[in-house]
DNA sequence: CTGTTAGCGCGTTCAG
DNA sequence: CTGAACGCGCTAACAG
């Protein structure tokens, strides 16, 4: 029974919503009779109930959450904020959360830092003002951020960052132990018998790169190896990820070099694609003359020719236990002092540091 | 001054948010000057008014949205209905959607329909009864959404789809000329002398796909050439869209056969990055003995060896011209009929398909 | 310029 | 089982 629809040749002009007290007045019963039959709360005769269901439909009534909320019932959304959704790591960590959401019946809604902290101020205080019951926060950490946050904090809303610690007593926290990821990889390129190792897409903007490069550094300390400072290449204005290109600079920097590194470790799968690029453009042969390896474990990187050789960090996962945190803060089961989780890292080796590689 | 915060140590419970009253009541005046002062909207001394901000800012005020909407006021939320995350399209497309919103001074909330038609279902609604002024969508067309997204409009919500048309005289649509798309790049094969061109990821459930596969089919039509019926591959059940793991496949089914094709049109980038390596494994020469095209232009097809040639659909710009027309159907400056703009595809050529490709 | 009144749509509370 | 009154936080429309 599709209805005429005021739209199109009207502009914005709309019929108003229905309301309760419509549907009540179309079944002949009273507002509050209507909200009982619908919400299953208190009494209603099974006859009543009907009548008031089909008029509801009729109307095509949705019960106005404003209004709802507006008594303080409880808030059924939860807000994400992402950093970016170029991200893979944004993609596998929404279905890790949303699975969870989903099961408890749950709406998400996702906004972008985008650039700036103003966009991610924006968006929070937007989360904050459309009643979400609870945050999840994935944007970079930067001590900027942490203000913003804080002040969040303030307005009582159960908050989880994902992958970012923050110093806030009122603040759960899940992320993965990126220095032992990069620790492991690198390792792994030492026992292979590199010994010069370079380090693509450092920027001391982004605290997971920082944490990386620290495993990185830790790994090569510990066998007794160099890090020359020339080693370690980045964008000078790292944006919120590095890039393809910032892998592709970063090996033409480090193949340059007079003595030039025989592997190489990438802040993340993106560069560490660049920078295949890159050493396969310039003639070198991959793994042979340089061996390149990076981090994150995107899907395409298993098709990159040779396969890219990386860190598994169970985005997903994180995800599943940070939504389930805040769902616990929230429906009040989860009490006590702030919870700090760590994931673990897992290490993936491919071609791109093992065998043949794509040329003989 | 860094306040007390009731969390952490007593779980969900909250100070109640402050309210305009509050504020009032601390600035010394009442609630309705106190607004004045906030909005700028009627007169207020300038005294008063910094008192007023003054007594907000103390009490980390902020204002009830849920109470204003019920007044019936404009809402400056706009929310995205998407497909998946893990897609750049998505990426791109919220990138000019953002563009255009955040001029504007809206607030973008972003939604994922995932796997089914339910959960899209679910998003939907929830936008509404959150009172989203308008609505954008970019889900993949299907019969059981478009049921969907019309009932969606009884609603008097604006709605603009992207890449998706809708029956439906109420909704305004933005979409790229996939079939022209397709047409360009099998035509740029047929000018490089192929004959035998096959094409990767099929299936009944995409609309996108079909008038890919429609502009394949047109242009092998015109050259005069066959497109046999075992030249077109995809995987039974298609998701969301074509993966690495698709186009894998696909290209093991087609190097298979008896008389292989010379050239592979894949339906996106991803099953042509899938296609490349799989070609890249069995030996083949990429353009020598295959050559092969993708679609959307994702940013790591540039850094594929060979790079990708591919066709680019200008996702950021239909992301603009979607926002902009909702904004115009929000603001009432656009009126009258549905809208259907198109964009036109372009043809990005790379070493895939010409040149000397990654081996001699 | 500032205060008062009323009502948005709903659910809670208390009477029928 | 059903109805009537009240108030959530805010602002439009009137006074003062």
């Amino acid at each position: 029974m599709q209805q005429q629809v005021p739209f199109g040749n009207a502009g914005p002009v709309r019929k108003k919503a229905a309301t309760l007290a419509d549907v009540a007045r179309l079944a002949g019963v009273v507002a509050m009779t209507a909200s009982r039959a619908i919400n299953r709360s208190g009494y209603a005769s099974e006859e009543v109930r009907e009548r008031v269901l089909k008029a509801a439909k009729e109307l095509n009534y949705r019960p106005n959450l404003m209004a709802r909320y507006l008594k303080g019932q409880s808030r059924r959304a939860v807000g994400i904020m992402l950093p970016d959704i170029a991200n893979p790591f944004s993609a596998e960590l929404v279905d890790g959360i949303k699975e969870v959401l989903d099961k408890a019946g749950y709406t998400a809604f996702i906004a972008l830092a985008g650039a700036g902290i103003e966009q991610e101020r924006a968006g929070l205080e937007s989360f904050v003002d459309h009643r979400v019951g609870g945050l999840l926060v994935a944007t970079r950490g930067t001590l900027m951020g942490d203000e913003v946050l804080k002040e969040v904090a303030r307005h009582g809303i159960p908050i989880v960052t994902v992958g970012r610690p923050v110093k806030s007593a009122t603040v759960d926290c899940v992320s993965a132990n990126h220095w032992q990821g990069a620790f492991d990889v690198v390792t792994h390129l030492i026992s292979l018998g590199h010994k010069r190792i370079g380090f693509i897409g450092i920027s001391a903007e982004d605290a997971h790169t920082l944490r990386r490069h620290h495993g990185y550094k830790a790994a090569l300390e510990k066998a007794g190896l160099k890090a020359p400072a020339e080693y370690t290449v980045g964008p000078a204005m790292a944006p919120a990820f590095a890039t393809q290109e910032d892998g592709y600079e970063g090996m033409m920097r480090l193949a340059g070099l007079k003595k030039r590194p025989t592997a190489v470790f990438a802040r993340n799968d993106f560069a560490a694609i660049g920078a295949l690029h890159a050493a396969l453009t310039l003639g070198l042969k991959v793994p042979g003359e340089m061996a390149i390896a990076g981090f994150d474990d995107i899907p395409l990187g298993a098709y990159t020719t040779p396969p890219l050789t990386t860190v598994m960090q169970s985005t997903k996962e994180q995800g599943k236990m940070a939504a389930e945190m805040l769902l616990g803060r929230m429906e009040g089961r989860l009490k006590g002092a702030r919870k700090l989780k760590t994931v673990e890292c897992g290490l993936v080796v491919r071609g791109s540091t093992v065998g043949r590689g794509n040329r003989e």
